[in-house]
DNA sequence: AGCACGCCGACT
DNA sequence: GTCGGCGTGCTC
């Protein structure tokens, strides 16, 4: 027998399968799919077996020398999968399946992890003789009562006498699994479903669609939909995966699950540790969890028998995963499983993703609607604030409707979130006076500056220009890469609000563990009156007595570098609006903006989704960006800045020789251009559909993988390019 | 990823 | 004459 290995280092030259011989003793336990150590040049590594064989083409083969597990932990699916992710992503092949594994499982090439299944002690009784103590007497009676009694029970009477009657053989010992999770019992309290819902859930469960867009504003109850149509299938003995961003895998959102689906469920997040991740891991691999819940990654659940896929929250970026290869996107990956397993994929937001309605309007995924609260109650009115006109009266951060919006909700002894916009909080200029910033004519992006260099620069096409010192639209000196804190923020509405209680929520005050969630808690039993957050604010909260949600400063996340700013702002915008009177009181939502006559701000004031879609799809043609365009960004990255820059050129002529359809941008510098002493040039392509990009890339990776000057990184679909 | 091989510069 | 720099190539 000869077995075809994948090896475990995640390099190009290396990623192929090797031979080896499988000695007799090990071939009975062979199987595709398991972990075996072999002999690699002078060390000794874990591989997958990939392929199973009885003659090899080369003759001088080397032997397996171990096989690491019983059981398969790749199975069929999987393996297929991860090859079909490698071809989408051009990832070496064994970086898709370390993915796709939880830590406890990934090949080591070093002792990295001792992440061990945990075992209980158990005791039953052996074959009793002899004469016994009251100790030993104690311990045999309860065993007899009990049958099988764990070792901490015993323990209390006294763990040598345990010793003992094991070494006499009164007692048997046992090892038995043990869960580092737990799971209470299900209630299967079934809320009634409006007939919105039914019909929502009634087109996926009896739809013939392979996916479906489930466009529901914000608390139209659309986990209710997910949880019918999950029941729909467990119902009929199959499976499902419900995908959440990370941020809103809140404990309250696995309560909601595990209420109605108790121990059927498994959640990975991130704050299982790697014990407990590979806990969750064996329940399903074992059939034990049917539904599983979780971040980007669940996507790779190994269930059998799958009945749907949900993707919640599905114009989350988090979604792509960015920064180590593989960069795949749950979402295609998704689509991928659906399709092999005849399972639909259900997409599910209050703002989708242009790419997602487009599709939806296309006919390729069967659009369904939540036009309505659940609670019959109307979406909170939206006040926006033009800051342009409040300079001056309030030192900047809060306009007059704001501090009388809020003293008001105060004095009703109603609940505040303040939303104070961070994302990519960095550098870019912006006149303080009139909120004028600098944008790139090519490409419509907002430009960076750069310290080193004194200079504004577009990091799609490199368009580069100097820094003024006045504001070309108000001529005032007062341009500023200048941001604000949360801290600030507080301190200013100390002095407004002295008798408030404020609670922060950001990156700072919830890096603790389990602080999030105690922030939440607390808010929610009324320790607070103010909630003052970043990004994090803006999703799945659900607070009865919010009355009034305020956005501070509503332009940070319009001018970031990236096409998507616009989409990124609505829908910011229009979630944390959906904070706001979700219960019995009517809510309130005033937005802070330099930009009020900017589409993406004016159209939540009606939370007009699809104005707001038709007029980005409008820019988007005219740009030639997604969903009209597919955009793949090639990273060139290398200590040598002239080598570098120079390589970066030939690869673009050898795109622009052979590419015909594509459009071919820079090579320009990386936001962060130096980073550890080596430096990044970005190549972003613009295509449709080109037949040759896919075979040209492999071609380049191929003829760069042996040069240990030029790194090439190839990221489709970007979500931002850093 | 490691590790050896190999071909040039500065030393006992 | 040798030690050692790290560019290049190979690992079933």
């Amino acid at each position: 027998m000869i077995v075809g290995v994948l090896v475990e280092i995640t390099n190009r030259n290396v990623d192929k399968i090797f031979d080896y011989k499988v000695s007799d003793n090990l071939v009975d336990d062979i199987k595709v799919g398991i972990r075996v150590s072999v002999p690699f040049g002078r060390m000794t590594l874990e591989g997958f077996v990939m392929e199973i064989k009885s003659s090899s083409e080369l003759d001088d083969l080397k032997e397996v020398i171990d096989i690491v597990d019983k059981d398969v932990v790749l199975n069929d699916e999987l393996l297929e999968l991860g090859k079909i992710i490698r071809d989408k992503t051009l990832a070496t092949l064994m970086s898709c399946y370390q993915t796709m594994l939880p830590k406890a499982l990934k090949l080591k090439a070093k002792k990295n992890n001792t992440i061990n299944i945990k075992y209980d002690t158990y005791y039953s009784l052996g074959t009793v003789e002899g004469k016994f103590n009251d100790n030993q007497l104690k311990i045999i009676d309860l065993v007899k009562e009990k049958g099988k009694v764990i070792r901490k029970e015993l323990a209390d009477i006294s763990l040598s006498s345990v010793n003992t009657l094991v070494k006499k053989g009164v007692l048997i010992e046992e090892k038995i699994e043990h869960y580092r999770v737990d799971y209470k019992e299900e209630s299967r309290e079934i809320k009634k479903l409006t007939p919105d819902q039914e019909s929502c859930v009634n087109s996926v469960i009896n739809g013939t669609d392979k996916a479906y867009l489930l466009y529901g504003v914000t608390g139209s109850g659309k986990t209710e939909v997910y949880m019918e149509i999950i029941d729909h299938y467990l119902k009929k003995g199959k499976t499902s995966i419900v995908l959440v961003p990370e941020i809103s895998l809140t404990p309250q959102m696995i309560n909601r699950f595990q209420v109605r689906f108790g121990n059927k469920i498994a959640a990975i997040h991130s704050a299982l540790s790697d014990g407990e991740k590979y806990d969750e891991w064996r329940r399903i691999y074992r059939g034990e969890a049917s539904i599983v819940i979780g971040a980007r990654s669940a996507i790779f659940a190994p269930l059998n028998n799958l009945g749907v896929i949900i993707v919640d929250e599905e114009h989350s970026d988090s979604y792509k995963q960015s920064d180590p290869s593989p960069r795949y996107s749950a979402k295609e990956i998704a689509l991928i499983r659906g399709e092999t397993n005849h399972a639909p994929v259900v997409f599910g937001s209050a703002t989708p993703s242009l790419e997602a309605m487009a599709r939806a309007k296309k006919g390729v995924f069967k659009l369904l609607e939540l036009p309505n609260r659940i609670n019959g109650k109307k979406l909170p009115e939206v006040e926006i604030v033009d800051m342009n006109k409040n300079l001056g009266k309030s030192k900047g951060y809060f306009s007059p409707s704001l501090i009388e919006s809020i003293s008001n909700c105060l004095k009703r002894n109603e609940q505040v979130i303040l939303l104070l916009n961070r994302r990519g909080y960095a550098s870019f200029v912006s006149c303080k006076n009139c909120g004028y910033t600098f944008k790139c004519p090519n490409c419509d992006i907002t430009l960076t500056f750069h310290k080193s260099s004194n200079t504004l620069r577009c990091h799609y096409c490199g368009h580069g220009g100097k820094v003024y010192s006045k504001c070309p639209e108000c001529g005032e000196s007062s341009l500023s890469n200048l941001g604000v804190g949360t801290q600030k923020i507080e301190e200013e509405l100390l002095k407004q609000f002295p008798t408030s209680k404020i609670v922060r929520m950001d990156f700072d005050t919830t890096s603790k563990k389990g602080m999030h969630e105690k922030i939440i808690e607390s808010f929610k039993n009324h320790e607070y009156d103010i909630l003052l957050g970043t990004q994090m604010v803006s999703k799945g909260l659900d607070f009865a007595d919010v009355t009034l949600v305020g956005v501070i400063n509503a332009d940070t996340s319009l001018n970031i570098p990236d096409f998507r700013s616009s989409e990124n702002t609505f829908s910011l915008l229009d979630q944390v609006a959906g904070r706001s009177g979700r219960s019995e009181k009517e809510g309130k939502v005033i937005i802070q903006t330099f930009n009020p006559e900017h589409y993406a701000i004016k159209l939540v004031r009606n939370h007009d989704y699809l104005a707001f879609y038709e007029e980005e799809m409008n820019i988007r043609r005219k740009l030639k960006y997604p969903p009209y365009y597919y955009l793949c960004n090639i990273r060139i990255s290398g200590k040598d800045t002239n080598y570098l820059l120079n390589e970066a050129n030939k690869i673009k002529r050898s795109l622009e020789r052979n590419l015909t359809s594509t459009i071919i941008l820079g090579p320009s510098n990386a936001s962060i251009f130096k980073m550890n002493n080596t430096y990044r040039y970005n190549i972003l392509l613009k295509y449709k559909q080109d037949d040759l990009l896919i075979p040209l890339l492999n071609k380049i990776l191929e003829h760069y993988k042996t040069n240990s000057k030029v790194k090439i990184d190839i990221d489709f679909n970007p979500s931002q390019m850093l």
